[in-house]
RNA sequence: GGGGUAUUAGCUCAUUUGGUAGAGCAUUUGGUUCGCAAUCAAAAGGUAACGGGUUCGACUCCCGUAUACUCCA
């Protein structure tokens, strides 16, 4: 069975079950600051699970695309060295909100493994939560009762807290969980030890294959459990891991859902896979990594230098880093291998085939740029070898510089070490890490108090399209602290309060009580669905209804903004086709910025033909038209622009301006021509393939073209008034340049002279001695000349220019041969001046600020030449 | 969010207690002729990212801003 039959199985029999198939979440989390990535099939339902919104469906199932990258079953540094560990994949899950439980988990899950797929039941174990004393809990025989009405009781084993009770973070909803695992040994092993003697204990062929998860209880800040009123089923099934056990395989890898790759790693690297341990390491790891890197960009998420894109740099970093290290690939290649993964995996997610040329791109141009780095931190490290003779060990210090600054592999600097028969200190490396750690924690503490419920069970509406004012109630509330500052989260039951999302930044406004008293909304967030307002002091009446009012002005300007944005990428894609797509967006109500992906700079006629498009569309005066719950077929029939990296459910949000039709969650202006106007104020890159268009309107629009005009009028009056402005400041340049020539070559006519004056008289006597009040920092190549020319010279020079003493001394070669120091002497003489200064031997300087003591460090200096 | 590093000629990079801003490549001019980065000579090219401060004097030391790189969270 390939593994496309395998996942079409899985979801048609959960179809036949009653459950709603829907599409995959994207693998890049917005909105979820405790999130930056996908990591398990649950995520995009966790707001249905804190009872944040009602669940679409009672029963619903899908394959979810998930990224780990730490956490306590994967460490990055880990993925390729075993057969079974991934950064990327897939997790087929079914889902009950408040609908069956455990009964029919268990019964499903049974089913789909022994009936559909055929598994021999002979191989399977299963476990149920066995309790935990500190939590209070007992066994979970429920699940034990129902699990022996399918399998033998030898096979049902009792798991700890650790492997059988599942929890989402340190607080929210949780359960005891039931695992199915499989032993896939050899039959004479199996007789050996019997199988559920391996469970869970870190057998690469007895696994974990399905994770029922009964959520049942909610887990307090201070670590108490709560029962939940409604308990859901959460299940998990690692996708390629049933492919290896459907298609008779030891490891994941061998599976079709890697092989593919595989093989074509091997190709290009003249290898054979399966002949040496590193070189199949190093293939493993382009593999899984170019997965996660290729789903990564197709959701937007662009490899970066912080938080989540600087997770998606790493993960293809890596993997460079094992071509070149193992299978020697010096040059990007990564890049070529995306048709490969796109041939393979198009079909299910079509965002790939859609993407693809942005995604090569990026990982070439990510591919060149950590070679460059590399090159860099090899110079390094072999200046550092060079220079460090005597020793054959590595500092740990400089190690960790390598890597915290250059961001040079302390591994590459280990085999480079061992090639040259030197050893790196890897303690003091690691004493480096550990320091840097421990500075970043105690920056990022947050503190977050449990939500403190004034009226529960309420589903918080959002009413903010059309109010921007309201009475509310505060449903609930909670402390948080971030370092040193602390604020308060506020929900209400309805709020006109546009919560942070979707590129629109949060409202501002007020909260009023009828006694007069008036707290301001700072800010206002969306986490997990739930809009959260943000005030630095708590209402004092929480009782009491509020009257919640939004910045009517602030909101306006960004309406203004955010219906712009839509505007301009319509326009983009007229101007410059439809290879345009929005790559990200943000408005605020001073601006609004706008990424898309194509290829090459705008031309400034491009810019203002953009520009014209949006004015145009501004001048039409256009009303909004506003579908606020539209079945998605409907929408994309209506032409919808849909977005990759936004999560929506069956029915959504679409906003329309003329030919604009968007997917799109946040607030608009009723007419375009209350915008007014539009200018768009830069255009640059941001990464390969990728531009960025930051644009003002209305009165932001206004004042930035009066500006331009300010400025060029002030021009135009200094330069009194030409006819044609651009040709005067040629002129003046031009002017500017002929007098600057002119000055310089009187300058050094002047140099000249002296020069040959002091020549002549150097001819006489080799010291010289003289005050000579003009500016001495012209003088350099002239002494330099003649101290060469005459290698008994001794010249003193002082000068009062500008107000401010100077001095200068010149020695030729038999002179400092003698012993005699430019900087000395011009220190010592410098005194009298009550300055200081110094130079090399042969020639020195120092200024001061006693122009009375001019005359006396002359003669200090004349003192010490003789 | 917290650290580190960098920003110097068109490009790649030098410049050590703070005291003469340089090299290679590219450009221009001239010479030579040895055919694929030929060679010789010369010239031009600089607000040392930006803004402050310390100092007689700052590319160099201090503070701030921006951008890029990098590590950690």
């Amino acid at each position: 069975m390939t593994s496309n039959e395998i996942r079409n199985q899985f979801l048609m029999f959960f179809e036949s079950k009653g459950h709603h198939i829907v599409p995959s979440a994207p693998m890049v989390v917005k909105n979820d600051p405790t999130l930056m990535f996908t990591n398990a099939g649950m995520n995009q339902f966790k707001d249905i699970f804190l009872g944040n919104a009602p669940a679409p469906f009672p029963r619903v199932s899908d394959a979810q695309k998930c990224l780990r990258v730490s956490g306590k079953h994967n460490d990055l540094e880990e993925v390729g060295h075993d057969t079974y560990h991934h950064t990327m994949f897939e997790m087929l899950g079914n889902w009950s909100f408040g609908d069956y439980f455990k009964r029919e988990a268990i019964a499903y899950g049974w089913e789909f493994l022994t009936e559909i797929l055929h598994i021999d039941k002979n191989n399977l174990y299963v476990t149920v939560f066995g309790g935990d004393e500190k939590d209070g809990l007992e066994m979970d025989t429920e699940a034990y009762n129902f699990w022996k009405e399918h399998i033998d009781e030898s096979r049902i084993l009792k798991g700890s807290k650790k492997d059988n009770f599942w929890e989402m973070g340190e607080q929210g909803p949780c359960g005891p969980c039931s695992e199915i695992h499989i032993d896939l040994r050899d039959p004479a092993d199996k007789l050996q030890i019997p199988g559920r003697d391996l469970v869970n204990k870190d057998n690469p062929l007895v696994i974990e294959i399905w994770n029922l998860v009964f959520m049942q209880y909610n887990r307090l800040a201070d670590g108490t459990l709560q029962p939940l009123k409604a308990k859901h089923i959460d299940t998990g099934m690692g996708f390629e891991r049933l492919c290896m056990v459907m298609q008779g395989k030891k490891s994941n890898y061998d599976t079709d859902v890697f092989q593919p790759l595989i093989q074509h790693i091997a190709r290009l690297s003249g290898r054979t896979y399966g002949q040496d341990n590193q070189a199949d390491i190093a293939m493993r790891v382009i593999a899984d990594h170019l997965r996660a890197v290729s789903f990564s960009i197709a959701d937007g998420q662009l490899p970066g230098n912080a938080k989540a894109g600087y997770v998606i740099r790493r993960i293809l970093r890596r993997a460079i880093r094992y071509g070149y290290t193992f299978l020697g690939f010096k040059e990007p290649f990564i890049n070529t291998l995306v048709n490969t993964l796109v041939s393979q995996m198009g079909t299910q997610y079509p965002e790939l085939v859609k993407q693809q040329q942005l995604i090569q791109r990026i990982i070439l141009e990510e591919e060149q740029s950590f070679l460059k780095t590399l090159a860099g931190g090899i110079k390094r490290f072999e200046d550092y070898v060079n220079t460090h003779t005597g020793t054959n060990t590595i500092d740990g210090d400089f190690a960790f510089e390598l890597f915290d600054t250059y961001g040079f592999p302390v591994d590459l600097t280990q085999l480079m070490a061992s090639e040259k028969g030197w050893s790196v200190d890897m303690e003091g490396f690691q004493r480096g890490l550990a320091e840097q750690k421990n500075r970043s924690r105690a920056a990022a503490t947050v503190e977050n108090d449990d939500w403190i419920e004034l009226i529960p069970g309420v589903n918080q509406e959002f009413i903010g399209y059309d109010e921007l004012s309201a009475e509310v109630r505060i449903t609930r509330y909670r402390h948080v602290k971030v370092k040193d500052k602390e604020f308060f989260q506020l929900v209400f039951d309805r709020t006109p309060f546009y919560g942070e999302s979707g590129g629109q930044v949060g409202d501002q406004g007020t909260l009023t009580n009828p006694a007069g008293d008036m707290v301001p909304v700072i800010n206002t967030k969306k986490e997990n669905n739930l809009i959260i307002h943000i005030v630095n002091k708590l209402p004092e009446h929480l009782d009491q209804p509020y009257k919640a009012e939004v910045d009517k002005c602030r909101r306006i300007a960004i309406q203004c903004n955010h219906s712009s944005t839509h505007l301009l990428h319509k326009a983009l894609r007229n101007v410059l086709g439809t290879h345009v797509e929005q790559k990200g967006s943000s408005v605020d109500d001073q601006r609004l910025r706008f990424d898309f992906s194509h290829f090459a700079k705008l031309t400034r006629e491009e810019i203002r033909e953009v520009e014209k498009q949006v004015n145009i569309d501004i001048r039409r005066a256009i009303p909004l038209e506003e579908h606020r719950s539209m079945p998605i077929a409907e929408a994309q029939k209506l032409g919808a622009m849909a977005l990759f990296g936004e999560k929506y459910g069956d029915h959504v949000r679409v906003v329309k301006f003329g030919d604009s039709v968007e997917f799109c969650g946040g607030t608009h202006i009723d007419n375009t021509g209350h915008i007014g106007s539009f200018r768009i104020i830069s255009e640059g890159a941001v990464a390969a393939g990728m531009r960025r268009i930051e644009a003002v309107t209305g009165a932001a629009a206004e004042s930035y073209n009066n500006n331009m005009q300010d400025q060029l009028d002030s021009l135009r009056e200094l330069l009194k008034n030409p006819k044609d402005i651009i040709s005067a400041v040629q002129r003046l340049q031009e002017d500017n340049a002929a007098l600057r020539a002119e000055v310089e070559q009187f300058q050094k006519a002047q140099v000249n002279a002296l020069k040959q004056d002091l020549a002549r008289q150097l001819a006489l006597s080799p010291l010289l001695v003289r005050r000579m009040d003009t500016d001495l920092s012209q003088l350099k190549d002239a002494m330099l000349a003649l101290a060469s020319q005459y290698p008994d010279m001794a010249v003193v020079l002082g000068s009062v220019y500008g107000g401010k003493p100077a001095l200068l001394v010149a020695l030729g070669k038999n002179r400092t041969d003698a012993g005699l120091n430019a900087g000395n002497i011009v220190r010592a003489a410098g005194k009298e001046i009550q300055g200081g200064g110094g130079g090399q031997p042969a020639y020195a300087t120092a200024g001061g600020k006693n122009p009375d003591g001019l005359d006396a460090a002359l003669r200090v200096a004349e003192e010490m030449i003789k």
